[in-house]
DNA sequence: ATAGTTGTAACCTTTTTGATTACATCCATA
DNA sequence: TATGGATGTAATCAAAAAGGTTACAACTAT
């Protein structure tokens, strides 16, 4: 199984208000353009980084910005925002019998190699800063996006 | 989204084969009833890990055994046998739009990251082998298991 | 007041998993 | 060589999760 696309759309999210955040009313409804989903699963992405203190959005008015430094946010913390994986990666039989010795041991043998490999995957994640995405993406678009 | 329980069933599934080997037939009916699922499941993990040359099935009068060294398996090798995950861990939304700046972008900007994530994980997978894992289970059990 | 937004519930569809049933095929052996 | 126990495999089913979509109350700047 994969690891949910609300991920992938929250950084898109993030980015899209970085670079468009002043020169326009960043709402669901332009973010979700940029997108292409449904401008609802935009505002849900946006209830959840708001909650993680990420961003702010204006009720009545519209629009998002961005109120916590990006140097400081990873891509840990938005995979964590917007729960991309609900407690453990790997999913466990859940009932293994426990009349067995195999039955009754796999989940000692299993659970801390899998969690280390859980771990070394988010891990990855936060190395990389929104910041750094952000300095990127700003060169691959070059100076003056139009879109 | 978790990882399918696939990739745990077969890693019990050979550590049962492993440990009855030689004393008892491992059905799939036996291994269901250590594993508590449908026999099918089994028979379809078997056929996974037959593909995979970890193990022999005989066909008509039953019973499985393992063919490959246990030094010579890796947590990795049990998760790509069954499919674990189908290519990428994560999900992308797929039509970013590529009129926007951060659209035409956001693939360029994650996809290394997200790669580099997903190997971290694989990797830690590579470094346990199936026998550590049968050496634990035996220390666990005991030296005689009965059930 | 109004127009444009957000917050949020409700519902639907699709996809994926795993459970289950069913049965043809296979094979050791009595 | 008939048979009983297994496997291989297709066909369904049901449950869970993810997204898409509609709808609408509440909010706010003007």
């Amino acid at each position: 199984m994969k690891i949910t696309s609300r991920f992938t759309v929250a950084v898109h999210t993030l980015l899209v208000i970085y670079l468009f955040g002043g020169r326009r009313k960043t709402t669901s409804e332009f973010i979700a353009d940029s997108v292409q989903v449904n401008p609802v699963v935009i505002r849900r992405t946006l209830l959840s980084l708001k909650a993680a203190g990420m961003v702010e959005v204006k009720a009545g008015s519209g629009g998002a910005s961005i109120v916590k430094d990006l140097n400081d946010i990873t891509l840990y913390d938005v995979y964590r925002a917007v729960d991309s994986v609900e407690g453990e990666l790997f999913h466990f039989h859940e009932h293994p019998n426990p009349d067995c010795p195999v039955g009754k041991n796999i989940h000692a043998l299993l659970d801390d190699c899998l969690a280390d490999a859980q771990r070394a995957m988010e891990n990855e994640l936060k190395k990389v800063t929104l910041a750094s995405l952000a300095e990127e993406l700003k060169q691959k678009a070059g100076g003056a996006p139009s879109a």
